[in-house]
Formats: C-alpha cells, structure tokens, sequence
DNA sequence: TGCGGCCACTTGTCTAGTCAAGTACGATCC
DNA sequence: GGATCGTACTTGACTAGACAAGTGGCCGCA
C-alpha cells in the first residue's frame, strides 16, 4: 500500500512540499469527521484557491488520498469521502527465510524429497501442462529454532527452472531461487484451515487432528505457470498478522 | 495546439492516454527482461524523446510502476528496475455481508446474544478499558444460502457506540453499523487455524474437532479502541483468496 | 406534464518550461 | 595519494493554461 506517512519534518507545518501540505491537511479534516462518508468534498478549483497552489499539485494530494482509499472521484460529479470499510486492509505473505530471520530466530530447512515425477491430473491442470508430464516434486519442512513450523509441499514447471533439483534446499529456499531464475508476475492464493494429510502431520511432528493453517500458492510467469505449492502450518505455532492503517 | 488522439484504441495501442501508454510500454519491456533487476533504466529525458510526450506525463508513468514496486527512483542517480520478490502479495478482508452477495448468494443474521456485561481481565486490556467496565457483547451467526459460514464473537466500546444495543443486527452487520457511527483509523489482525470452542461449535453446527480459520481483528478509532471480534469460520466451507499482479 | 437540449461545473489529462536538490565523476590542488 | 571543488546529469516538484469528457440541473417547448 502507498503509505504516505512521511516522518513529518516539520511540528506545524506537516510538510513542506506543497502538494503533502494539501494532503496532510485534507486527510486530518477527513480523521476530525468533517466529511462523513459519502458527502461531498470541496472541488479542485475551491481547494486551488484555499491552498493557494495550482491544479496540478492539489490533483496530486487528492489522488494520493484517492489510491488510499480514503476519497473517490467521479468525472463531471466530484469528490466524495468514502465508506471506510472500502479501505481493504493488507496482508504480507513473506518468504519463510525472510520471516523467521526477521525474527531474529534461526532458520533450518530438512528437504525430504526433490525428484522428477510424472504430473498427476489435478497438478497438470495447475501447471497447464498434460499429465503424465515431467514435474519437479520437492517436500520440505522449515524450522523455525527447532520447532517445525511449515512443510512445503511444492510442484514446478521445469520449463521455468530446469536446474532446480540440483539446488541444495537446505541453504536457500525454493521460493528464493525460483525467484531468482524465473520472476514472477502474477501470484494468487488461498489460506484454509484443515486437518494435515498423514505425510505432512508425520514430517511435521504433530497430531492428525491438530489443526492446520495451509496456503495454496500459484505463481505465474507473463503467461506460464511457475509453481504450485501447497504450506501447511501447525495453527498452533502459526498465525498470520496483518495491520492497515489508512 | 494538435493533440495526437488516435479515434479508436488499436491492437498495440494499449491505451490511447499517453501516460498509459508510456507505462504499458515500460511494462511489457520490464516483463520481457529488457532491464534485469538492479540495472539501470533510461533518464526521464530519454524516455521523452522516445515517447514525444512532456516530462511530467514520462513521470506520472514512472511513479505509477515505482509505486507498483517494479521501479526504484533515486533523485540524481536515477531509475532502476528493482528485484520482483520485493513486492509483497496483498489480501483482502472484506465485511461479511458484502462478500456474500458479492458472490450473488443471501446472507441472513441471527443474533444468539446482545447485551452488557463486565468486561473481563482479557477483553478489558484489548480494549484499553479497566476490568469491570461495562462493554457491549455481541454473538452473531451469519448465513450464506442456510449454511453458517461465520461466528462473530464482538465487544464494543460503549463509548464509541453508545446505541450500538439497539441496532438491529440481523439487518445490518455490527462491522456496516460500527463503521458508520465510528470510522475506524487503524486496524490489525490476525488468521490462525484452531478447533472451535463448544459454543462457537454448537451455533455453527460443526463438529468440535473440525478445524476453524479464526480471524481476531483489533479496530481502532485514532487513539481509542474501537471493538475487538473474534470471527471463526468453518474450515470446509470458508476460504481466504487473494491475488498479486503488478 | 413530460421531454429534449443547453450549459455550468467537475474531474482527467497534457504541455512547456522553471527552479530545487541530490548524485557521480573528473579536474584541480595540497 | 588523497581531499576538495565544480559541473553535468538526474529526479522532485510546481505553475498556468488548455482541451476533453462526464454529470446534473435548468429552461423552454410540445
């Protein structure tokens, strides 16, 4: 998200440039509740005058508020405060390397397969290929200070990565190199809750009945599927954290 | 003066709006490995030659890919494509109702409890409140199609919603109404996988040992919280989704 | 009354030029 | 060699004015 918290120079001025000027101002009228949602706020031409700067520059300050979230703006009718409950709040999803050094905490990969297989039906559809056709196939649990925190259970189109079996998964994840030979341009997901497969309760040391946070991840290059991986995580040790503020 | 408006939008065009199509442009090069990560890309100077448009329509292009995350910007060094795994997927947590009918599905309420309680030690320090202090308690279970697809477990400030009692609840979501009479500024949460509590698996009509996905989120008014929820779903029947595309 | 057209207002976008501020790099000086 | 300075280049921001396009209301007419 554009945050367009900037570490306000300034006790009085709330910015210098004038365009952050006009934004700041607008957006703590909007905080007091001097615009409810769904009124009208003032037009370009009465915020030119006010603010006393060009069209152009109170353009920038409302579609920065706009891109926010916080106005919409409608050709030939105006500007209006919006609902807040439009403002989606945002969650990170971050390589697991990433998360768990951020932490501070030490990061230890076991890879407990990494082979070539022939595509199952539902993992060629994913990947648009036939079935039958050769796939990577790579199982591996991250730990987190020794506790297990993520089996990834991960397919790839080796038209994407060709050398990536040869990658050794106990010192860079697969999401790190992938991204490295193959950027990625579009990603969807799904997060669930449900109980583990066998497999992944046994490799990752928990009960079948406990349950799991799992993510789905398909990502793409401009028009192939890259890889599709399936993260399942004890809901015990796991939770996702998200914040928004406007 | 001319302005070069092409009637009808071609096949290359991309966008008759000049700065769209500069951006597209810029785009498809970055997306075909024209400018690998960390390398440097053309000055805005060039980039006007070679469109014929003003610098300030160059760089509203520009600023448009930088805030995508695909480009970085150093005043007086420079525009650089950057490393893609920097931009981080996003998801989105709508209000319930409007997810269900976003889906063209019916959504009903039923309200199995709302009144005034003492705010236990727990819920008194989420909401920045003493224990003891009066807080409003609300539990709701919220239908798609006649299956419980949420339990929303809610306190609420009471000064922030001192009607918030009287509201009739199976006709307009606690989250809708909160929002209306308390715009919120800040919000957090969290998503973990956990079996439900007895009661939460009784209104739902679950077995207890079905996994939920739980949602806890935190509002907040700009210095006052707001009300806490605690939202579980039903681990068959609920899914997160989202989707990154630069 | 009902309807069509006119018109004021609003946002969307662009231009050409200006000044400011930060960076990189080479030339100069000690 | 090493520090300093100057300069060319780059991005950041702004202005004043222009045209395009969508909205909504008002007015006159049938």
């Amino acid at each position: 998200m554009p945050t367009h918290r900037k570490p306000a120079a300034g006790p009085d001025d709330s910015g210098s440039v004038p365009y952050v000027r006009v934004r700041e101002a607008l957006f703590a009228e909007l905080k007091r509740g001097r615009y409810p949602p769904g009124s009208r706020m003032p037009s370009e031409s009465d915020l030119v005058a006010r603010f006393g700067v060009s069209r152009m520059t109170v353009g920038r300050a409302l579609r920065d508020l706009q891109e926010s979230g916080l106005l919409e703006r409608r050709q030939g009718a105006g500007t209006f405060a919006t609902q807040p409950h439009k403002v989606a709040s945002t969650l990170r999803i971050r390589d697991i390397h990433e998360e768990i050094s951020s932490r501070g905490h030490r990061h230890r990969a076991v890879v407990h397969l990494c082979r070539e297989e022939p595509a199952s039906r539902e993992v060629a559809t994913r990947l648009g290929l036939v079935k039958g056709a050769p796939v990577f196939h790579t199982v591996i649990v991250h730990f987190e200070n020794e506790t297990a925190l993520q089996c990834e259970d991960r397919f790839v189109n080796p038209v994407c990565a060709p050398a990536y079996l040869g990658v050794d998964f106990s010192a860079v994840t697969p999401t790190h190199y992938l991204l490295a030979v193959a950027p990625f341009w579009k990603a969807g997901y799904t997060i669930e809750a449900a109980l583990p497969g066998a497999r992944e309760a046994r490799l990752l040391g928990i009960d079948r009945a406990q349950p799991c946070l799992i993510v789905t991840r398909l990502t793409e290059n401009r028009s192939m599927p890259i890889t599709v991986a399936r993260l399942t995580h004890p809901g015990l040790v796991y939770q996702l954290e998200g914040a928004f503020e406007p």
